[in-house]
Formats: C-alpha cells, sequence, structure tokens
DNA sequence: GCCGTTTTCGGCCCGACTGTTTTCAGTCG
C-alpha cells in the first residue's frame, strides 16, 4: 500500500464521521494522524510492519492498531460502514468551498443530493436556495464553485503563485497608509503548490487599503468584503485573501496568516502550558481575556520571544519538530541563495539549449558564480539533439576555449548522460572519465514498475562514472507523476558510490522535493542544486532550489555547490 | 481518538465573515 492510500482511507473515514453526525473531535483525530501520514517521506508501509509507526504524531494505539487493519485488508471497517450509509460521492461534495458537513448532511436528507451532479441539478432546480440555512446567495455561490471546479482543479505551483502574488504585493506597499505589506500563508513556507493566497498589511487606513485591494484590475471576482478581512478571484486563477492589521500587530497577524496549521496547533499548547495565550492579535497572558494589551505583537521576532523561542524561519513552519529543536536552540542555519558558487547542470545550443558556451558563462559571472558546468544531452535524447561521443569531444573543446576567454568564472566540461532501461550509460566510459562533472538522467521509459526503475537507477549509480542524478524522480509539476522509486535504495546506493542527489530548480520541475531531500541530507547524502537552465535567462530559477533545500533543513555544508570547485570532490567524498 | 510541567479525565485554537436570520450557525483558515 502507499502512503496515499492510507492518508485517503483515513481522511474519508474523518469526513464521514463527520457527515454522520459523529464526535467531531474523533473526526479530528483521523484526519490529524492522515496529515502525520502524508508527511512522512520514508517507506510507511515497512514502518507499520515493523511496527515503529506507534508513537508517530497524533497516533496512539487504536489508530496505530487501524493501520495494520489497512495494511493487511486494504481498507478499515469502520470507513466502509459509514460509507455503506452514504453515496460515495458525498465525499466529493465536502471539497467544495462553502459547503461543510452539516451543509452537505442538509443536502443529502433534504435533497437527496449525494454528488457534484447531483448539486448541479438540485441547483438547476432552484431547490437549494429554498432549503433552511440556505439561500438565493448561498445557491448562487455554490454555482460558481462548481463552475471554476470543472474549469481547473486543484493547486497552483509555486512558481505561478508567486508570478500573480509580487505584483500585488507591490501594489499594496505602494498604497498611501501601508506602513508593510508580505505575501504570507503557504506560498511563503515555500511549499510547491499553493491553494490560495494570503495578503498581510498594516496600516492606518484599513478600509482604504480594502477598497484599493478589490478594485484592482486583477481582481475578476469579489467573494468577501469587510472592513479588515476580504477575499477576491484573482485573474480567475487564485483565491486570495487580505488582512488589513494596525501597524503594532503585523508581526502576529503575518505570524498567524504564514501557518501551518500545524505549527501553530504545536506553538499554541506550548504557550498554553507557559499560562500564555496566542492569537492573530499577538501573545497574551492566558487570563488576559481582552486583546488590548499583547505581551507581545510587533513582530515575529517578538512573538516567538515571548514564547521563549528564537525566530523560526517560514519554510521551517510545518509541525515538523521545529519547535523542540528551536527550543533547545538547535535550529540549523538554513541555505541562503548567496552560499552558492555555481550551477552544474544546463544546457546550450550544443544540444537544445538556446544560448551559447559563452551566454550561459557571462550571465553566471554577473551573477556572481565563481563555475558552471556545462551538460548538454547525450545521444538518446534525439529530439533534444543530443550528442554522440564524437560530438561531445569537439563541444569539450568548445567549452575549454570560452574557459581559458573568461576571467574570474571556470567553465566545465559536463554532460547530462541518459540512464538507458536497462540501467546502462548512453556514452562510452572512456569519454565520461575525460570530463569534470557528470549528471545521470532518465528522460525515457517512465513507464516502469518500482523496482524496475530502482534496479535501473542503482546500476547507473554502480558504474562508478557519475557525479550525481539528475531530477531524480522524473515529475513535472502539475502535470506528470514521476516514476514511482523506492527513495530508501536509491539513497542507500548514492552513499554507497558517493554520488549527489540533485534538487532540480526549474519551475517546471522541483525535484527532488523538500520530504526527500530532507530524508537524503540526513542520511548523509551529498546534494545539489541546479538550474537545468535551457537560457542565460534560466539561472533565476535557483532560487525555487534554495526554498526547496531550506524546507528541507539543509544548511550549506551538505550541498556541494555551496563549495570552490577545487573542493567538491572531496565534498562527494572522492 | 489523542494527550498530559494542568490533567489518566476532560479538554481539544479562535476570530472574521457570510447569509440567513431577527440573534446566530456554519465555514474557513
Amino acid at each position: 500500500m502507499r502512503t496515499s492510500d492510507y492518508a485517503r482511507i483515513l481522511e474519508g473515514t474523518a469526513h464521514l464521521i463527520e457527515l454522520t453526525g459523529g464526535n467531531a473531535f474523533r473526526a479530528k483525530a483521523f484526519d490529524r494522524a492522515a496529515r502525520t501520514l502524508r508527511k512522512y517521506a520514508g517507506d510507511l508501509d515497512a514502518l507499520i510492519e515493523r511496527g515503529e509507526h506507534v508513537g508517530m504524531d497524533g497516533i496512539g494505539t487504536a489508530l496505530a492498531r487501524d493501520l495494520v487493519v489497512i495494511q493487511q485488508t486494504g481498507t478499515l471497517p469502520l470507513f466502509e460502514e459509514l460509507r455503506a450509509q452514504l453515496p460515495d460521492g458525498i465525499l466529493e461534495l465536502v471539497q467544495i468551498q462553502g459547503l461543510g458537513p452539516k451543509k452537505v448532511k442538509k443536502l443529502y436528507d433534504e435533497l437527496a443530493v449525494g454528488s457534484l451532479e447531483e448539486l448541479a441539478d438540485a441547483i438547476e432546480s432552484n431547490a437549494v436556495s429554498k432549503l433552511s440555512g440556505f439561500g438565493p446567495r448561498t445557491q448562487d455561490n455554490l454555482a460558481r464553485e462548481l463552475e471554476r471546479l470543472q474549469r481547473q482543479s486543484g493547486r497552483t505551483p509555486l512558481p505561478r503563485a508567486l508570478e500573480i502574488a509580487e505584483p500585488v504585493v507591490a501594489f499594496l506597499r505602494g498604497l498611501d497608509s501601508v506602513e508593510a505589506a508580505e505575501l504570507a500563508g503557504s506560498a511563503r513556507r515555500g511549499r510547491e503548490t499553493v491553494g490560495d493566497l494570503d495578503f498581510i498589511v498594516a496600516a492606518t487606513d484599513p478600509e482604504a487599503v480594502m477598497q484599493a485591494f478589490v478594485t484592482m484590475p486583477d481582481v475578476t471576482e469579489v467573494l468577501a468584503h469587510g472592513p479588515t478581512k476580504s477575499n477576491v478571484m484573482l485573474l480567475d486563477a487564485m483565491s486570495a485573501d487580505i488582512r488589513v492589521v494596525a501597524p503594532d500587530r503585523y508581526g502576529s497577524a503575518l505570524h498567524h496568516f504564514t501557518g501551518s496549521k500545524d505549527h501553530h496547533v504545536d506553538l499554541r499548547s506550548r504557550a498554553k502550558a507557559r499560562g500564555l495565550r496566542i492569537c492573530e492579535y499577538g501573545v497574551f497572558n492566558a487570563a488576559d481575556t481582552d486583546d488590548s494589551n499583547p505581551l507581545a505583537s510587533a513582530s515575529e521576532t517578538d512573538v516567538y520571544a515571548a514564547l521563549g523561542l528564537p525566530f523560526i524561519p517560514p519554510e521551517l513552519r510545518e509541525g515538523g519538530g521545529e519547535l523542540d529543536r528551536a527550543g533547545r536552540g538547535a535550529l540549523p542555519r538554513l541555505l541562503e541563495l548567496s552560499d552558492l558558487r555555481g550551477d552544474m547542470h544546463m544546457h546550450t545550443t550544443a544540444s537544445d539549449g538556446r544560448s551559447s558556451i559563452e551566454e550561459m558563462a557571462k550571465a553566471a559571472k554577473a551573477l556572481g558564480y565563481a563555475y558552471i558546468v556545462i551538460t548538454d544531452h547525450s545521444k538518446s535524447s534525439v529530439i533534444a539533439n543530443g550528442l554522440d561521443e564524437e560530438r561531445l569531444l569537439r563541444h569539450m573543446d568548445a567549452i575549454d576555449a570560452v574557459d581559458a576567454a573568461m576571467d574570474g568564472i571556470r567553465v566545465l566540461k559536463g554532460i547530462e548522460v541518459d540512464i538507458l532501461r536497462d540501467g546502462t550509460l548512453d556514452l562510452d566510459h572512456a569519454v565520461l572519465d575525460r570530463l569534470d562533472f557528470v549528471v545521470g538522467s532518465i528522460h525515457a521509459g517512465f513507464r516502469m514498475d518500482r523496482a524496475t526503475v530502482t534496479a535501473r537507477l542503482l546500476r547507473a549509480i554502480g558504474t562508478g562514472k557519475l557525479h550525481a542524478i539528475g531530477h531524480p524522480t522524473g515529475r513535472k509539476l502539475g502535470s506528470r507523476d514521476g516514476y514511482e522509486l523506492d527513495m530508501e535504495a536509491l539513497i542507500a546506493g548514492c552513499l554507497e558510490h558517493r554520488v549527489a542527489l540533485e534538487i532540480n530548480a526549474s519551475t517546471g520541475r522541483l525535484d527532488l522535493n523538500d520530504t526527500h531531500a530532507r530524508m537524503a541530507a540526513e542520511a548523509g547524502v551529498p546534494i545539489v542544486i541546479n538550474t537545468d537552465s535551457h537560457s542565460a535567462g534560466g539561472f533565476t530559477q535557483m532560487g525555487f532550489g534554495v526554498t526547496i533545500a531550506r524546507r528541507a533543513w539543509l544548511g550549506p555544508e551538505q550541498v556541494i555547490n555551496t563549495r570552490p570547485w577545487d573542493q567538491v570532490m572531496a565534498a562527494l567524498g572522492r
């Protein structure tokens, strides 16, 4: 069973408990356990088999037993029992914005609505607006939400979300009474996909800010508009919330709306243990029931300090043990963009890039890099005009010529060699030996099962000719899932043969992701962060790789391209 | 169902906004 299967069953059980009028806290417990599982990057199946899942966050004796049952039978009796009482489509209804368990239950009890289609029919016949507790406005909102679901579903990749959000932040900062404005929420934490955008503003005239916000040109729909909080649709693509607060409450508000939910749950229990209370208006004495006298609220640093903690970077606020570590003063010094001295995976006009070797070198030098490695495709990638041995040898001479002509940056010879279906490499080993850096990647034959792909990668690593595995899972963000892979086996192989795993920072990939990168680095595998640029403009994507690294708790010492070139091989242990 | 420097029982975050209501339940983050 895959991790997502376990999580899906627990999540479904949580919804069904609520829908059948069960104990809401019991439902919450199932939901919390599901989230804990989704966060676990290792082999959950094996963990359960070893009985080591007992004691995970939110998993007590009962849920631990339930997980064993799911492993053995593929499902859970409680889940099946509740599911038999309601149509399957009802779980889709809970996903709709504006529909919670109570309203879904009412729709089902009174109108027999048990699926998205039936809801559409009920709206069509105007029956929804006649239910008590509903009304014409609610019916309209549901109709719009259904339409939106059909048009687009799910979360927006982080790069696209930032593209939409950054102009809005600039707009808000330019308004008259605004002292500070920031993008909060999961985008600020750097999650690879973003559900909706949250903007926090410190301003002396909240209503003016609110009015300006809801009338921005990018706003295609106003969903809510209050004196301090509004919700709009931006470019028909993303829902965006805004909160305006007094400047002296900016820190606590920014903190509150940055989340995550799990981080806040942990933080509140810590506050409680210290006789404190924390909300969006600040940190208070628990006994202090009004919000006028906060102990801390102006900055996030103040908020954490009031709880006896150092500032915790947003990327770590996922409820993944960051409070414990912060409390012991043991947070890592996280990687920063300025730590990186080189980029070791990029393409030129020799294969499928759009810039020359020289253009790449000049752009990299302008960014302050000390070295780059030119890694064009190998011959199997025919569509990408990949190089055979003969063309590669000539290409190497061209790289040397640019290197000799450039001051202040090393231009090194590499290749992104295809890992073929049988795990052999696409180029002659003797030629590979003459390169400075070899990235091995899978570009074809994705439809293999987990064991076959894993063996394929391990055989490639075993050649001893690779320095790094490029985009290790092959996923394309938002469009392709990538191949199934035994990540623990890959990590063990990389450790044994001293091969780095890449965080591919190109906006279409972000691969490795944060959980896998954390897992690899904790095991001791060297990480390399590359843009896989196909033009001189592509280097700007490096920031996304750094964000993933930070979410993976990585510091500069775990990333090989923070080192000077002459120490990179040593960092690989070679 | 989970959890414990307040607890092995009794809590479980809490405030804004909407839409429907005549004072508030439901939803969201």
